[in-house]
DNA sequence: AATCCACTGGAAATCATGGCGC
DNA sequence: GCGCCATGATTTCCAGTGGATT
């Protein structure tokens, strides 16, 4: 049934994309510079989760690298590389200059090397932007002439706030390229365009395609998840096509599997905290506290388990409502992001502490 | 109105880890 | 193998904030 899974995956790059002609011609047009040995003006994309942004960047970059090979591209995901110590690592890494750099390496030898290596231009797509905790590193980008900064996030005002003046005047001129949600229509034309190549003929149906693509409300993430998930369960079962019962099945599977995902990256006394918060629905950080240290063999201070809150909610798994005193934390409240769905979906995140 | 108190989050100190040169 | 030393995680310390209490 499932002929080549890896086109269902979510950082799978499609040879020829759906509905996002006019981003990539923009995109391209803005880095067009490139093709001359000119400098490009930096190039954000802003949007919601799953519009393809991620997608479209490194499909117009490999674009570009078919004509102008000399390009080289650097793709960092600031989620995981948050400090400019991190992002000018991960570039090095990408352009093979990074042999022999250990931590013990002075700060500023990471952009020196990055600054001899000028043999060609680098484009550095930095996604998911606005988690970058050390925005210093933007303005060591711009002060390099052969770096060209493709920036990803979804808000250009949060993006902007987050900047210090250096870097926001530097980053103001550019090219802003705006992705919308998906409609049902395009996002099931998405599905099937994937559906050819990663199943067989005749697996699942147009009108269950659109069911899947209603379900997601407009995130290609989720509307991929739903149908591997799918196309998985139907398969266990031995059957030659996507039933129902099977989809149905995937729709509350696919849409909590994002967040069980970054639920199992926390350790074990974020999980914790996770927990109890989860159990009481709504807690007042003292009694949140208190509950944590009975639970746990070895607390940590009051002042860790902070950190571990503002990363939680950073990560949109808890929230915390109110400022200081008066404050409560709980669980985001998964309906309200996604609108007009069902209680079924529902889950009791206490049963999946193993 | 003054004081208390619970809470937040910044900064500096300390601990743990692991690669490197010798 | 041993000591050195960055880095990252955690702790310690503490100022700031604003609602609650007297």
């Amino acid at each position: 049934m499932i002929v080549d899974g890896r086109v269902l995956r979510e950082d799978f790059v499609p040879s020829e994309v759906v509905h996002r002609h006019d981003e990539v011609n923009l995109l391209s047009e803005a880095l067009e510079p490139l093709l001359y040995d000119e400098r490009p003006d930096p190039a954000f994309l802003f949007g919601p989760t799953g519009v393809g942004k991620t997608c479209i960047a490194r499909y117009t970059l490999a674009q570009l690298r078919e004509q102008e090979p000399t390009v080289r591209v650097a793709y960092v995901n600031c989620w995981q590389e948050y400090t400019r110590f991190r992002v000018l690592y991960s570039i090095l890494e990408a352009v093979d200059r990074a042999v022999d750099v250990h931590r013990s390496t002075p700060k500023d030898e990471l952009f020196d090397r990055l600054s001899r290596a000028d043999d060609g231009s680098i484009v550095v797509i930095l996604d998911e932007v606005d988690q970058l905790e050390e925005t210093s590193a933007l303005y060591d980008l711009h002060r390099l002439p052969h770096v060209s900064p493709v920036l990803i996030a979804n808000r250009e005002e949060e993006l902007f706030a987050s900047f210090d003046d250096r870097v926001r005047s530097r980053f103001h001129a550019g090219t802003r390229v705006r992705f919308d949600r998906y409609g049902t229509a395009e996002l099931a034309a998405i599905l099937a365009n994937r559906s050819e190549k990663a199943l067989e003929p005749g697996v699942v149906t147009d009108a269950q395609l659109r069911t899947i693509a209603d379900a997601a409300s407009g995130d290609a993430r989720v509307g991929l998840g739903i149908l591997r998930s799918a196309a998985r369960r139907a398969e266990r079962q031995g059957l030659a096509s996507i039933t129902t019962s099977a989809l149905e099945a995937a729709i509350p599977d696919a849409r909590t599997a994002i967040r069980r995902k970054t639920v199992e990256g926390l350790i074990e006394h974020q999980r914790v905290l996770y927990d109890v918060i989860a159990e009481a629905g709504e807690i007042e950080p003292g009694d949140l506290y208190d509950v944590y240290e009975k639970r746990v063999e070895e607390p940590k201070t009051n002042r860790t388990l902070r950190n571990y809150l503002t990363k939680m909610v950073h990560y949109d798994l808890i929230e915390a409502v109110g400022e200081r005193r008066g404050r409560t934390y709980r669980l985001v409240d998964e309906n309200s992001e996604i609108t007009g769905q069902d209680e079924e979906s529902e889950i009791d995140p206490a049963s999946d502490s193993r």
